[in-house]
RNA sequence: GGGUAGAUACCGAAGCGGUCAAACGGGGCAGACUGUAAAUCUGCUGGGUAACACCCUACGGAGGUUCAAAUCCUUCUCUACCCA
């Protein structure tokens, strides 16, 4: 079995489960960090090992331009090759279609990029995506969309969301006609689009549970839009999809709109920020968001977190860090790094555990309260 | 003792009669970042004012020329280098 619910929330739509894949089980609520290029910047494998992260993303765009499919197939997929036996999750390069919007061209057969870093271009079809994700061997490989910019009107939205269930059918079409060339199972996720429009969500959204991939993602928001209309789309995502499968909300986001996409009944996220914002100097805490360069952490020896228990937090003070920062280190940036994963890891971890106890919303509401608070402060 | 070149904001450094509270770096102070073209990007950085306007103080010191001086002249002080 493949995806198992383990428990929902009596008041809410918050839920615990499991994933079972070849490399590892997957317990959700779960955040993945983000390994765009066969890499979590900053961090080494061992060091995601020791924060327990339980799975990783990689990026079918990026990897396929490089180091390129030839090379990722001699070296035995991406799991051999960045020497990962957990769990692997593929984006398709659909996001690629709306960050790198300047340097590409839709078709209804596929998406003509030009190559970021040399200009040659590549045709990315939704058979062409399902073939590089089986020579990177993710454990599972997302379809081909079109993720819509925000924000865009509803003839456009209507017509990019027709050609994302089209490149949707083909995509399951062609997994289901190629196996995986490693030796283990593969699954497929479909990505529901429809921009900000409810009745083009529902849409697409049924549309997709008939075409019966192994999980649903929720794709098209955290793209600027209010926080609150990404929540609503959310909320009438989640009472659409089927409860027997994961549901995975690409690409969010903060810790906050982590947890209420939990009480949703979000199971999957991954997202840029605990490690971007890291490399930036910005560290999570329990008690908010700091910017580690301030004035006022010269002197501070405190920990970078208090309330969290980990490596980075336990061992540095918040002056050593902002010296780091202050001083280009490059060990501030991987410090910082960790710090923001396991925070991140945390979070969801004891969403899980307070699902499981019963009192997810009230712990919830208590923790964003202290989060926020001291945000103002 | 003689000569030459200099002295500009926290530092370095442009400007060489009005469009200069003064380019550009650095440093400092803040902010942004949501399926990663990001160890990136943005703003502020003489004082007063919430802020435009405006006012005040400012390009080593003092004095002068001019409607107008960081910019021209005189002189002083200091710095670097060269010759004795």
């Amino acid at each position: 079995m493949f995806f198992e619910l383990t428990k929902t929330s009596e008041s809410s739509k918050a839920r615990v489960g499991s994933i079972s894949t070849d490399h590892g089980i997957i317990e959700t609520p779960i955040f993945m960090p983000v390994g765009t290029a066969g890499t979590v910047k900053a961090v080494e494998q061992r060091e995601l090992i020791e924060l327990d992260a339980k799975i990783i993303l990689g990026n079918t765009y990026h990897l396929y331009l490089r180091p390129g499919n030839e090379v990722m197939h001699a070296l035995g997929g991406l799991h051999r090759f960045m020497n990962w036996n957990r769990p692997i999750l593929t984006d398709s390069g659909g996001y690629q279609v709306f960050s790198l919007n300047e340097i590409r061209k839709i078709y209804q057969y596929g998406v003509e990029f030009r190559s970021h870093i040399d200009g040659s271009k590549h045709l990315f079809t939704p058979e062409s995506v399902v073939n590089t994700q089986r020579i990177i061997g993710s454990d599972i490989m997302m379809v081909l969309d079109e993720c819509a910019p925000y924000p865009a009107d509803y003839s456009y939205t209507k017509k990019s969301m027709e050609l994302s269930i089209k490149w949707a059918k083909e995509s399951r079409i062609s997994f289901n006609n190629t196996a995986s060339i490693y030796n283990h199972q593969q699954y497929q996720f479909g990505i529901a689009q429809g921009g900000m429009y409810n009745d083009l969500r529902k849409e697409y959204l049924q549309q997709m549970i008939d075409i019966d991939f192994d999980g649903n993602a929720i794709g098209g928001l955290s793209v600027g839009e209010p926080t609150e209309l990404m929540y609503e789309i959310t909320d009438i995502s989640t009472d659409i999809l089927p409860k027997d499968k994961p549901r995975y909300l690409m690409g969010v986001g903060t810790p906050e709109n982590i947890l209420q996409s939990i009480e949703m009944g979000i199971d999957m996220f991954d997202c840029v920020m605990p490690t971007r914002n890291a490399r930036n100097g910005q560290l999570f805490t329990t008690n908010g968001k700091i910017n580690i360069r301030n004035a006022k952490y010269k002197f501070e020896e405190k920990p970078l977190d208090e309330n969290l228990d980990s490596y980075a937090s336990n061992n540095f003070s918040l002056a050593y860090l902002r010296h780091l920062f202050i001083s280009d280190e490059i060990l501030g940036l991987q410090l910082a790094s960790l710090h923001n994963i396991a925070f991140y890891l945390n979070l969801v971890k004891e969403a899980r555990k307070h699902i499981l106890n019963g009192d997810f919303e009230l712990w919830k509401k208590n923790y964003l309260e202290n989060y926020n608070q001291s945000n103002k402060l």
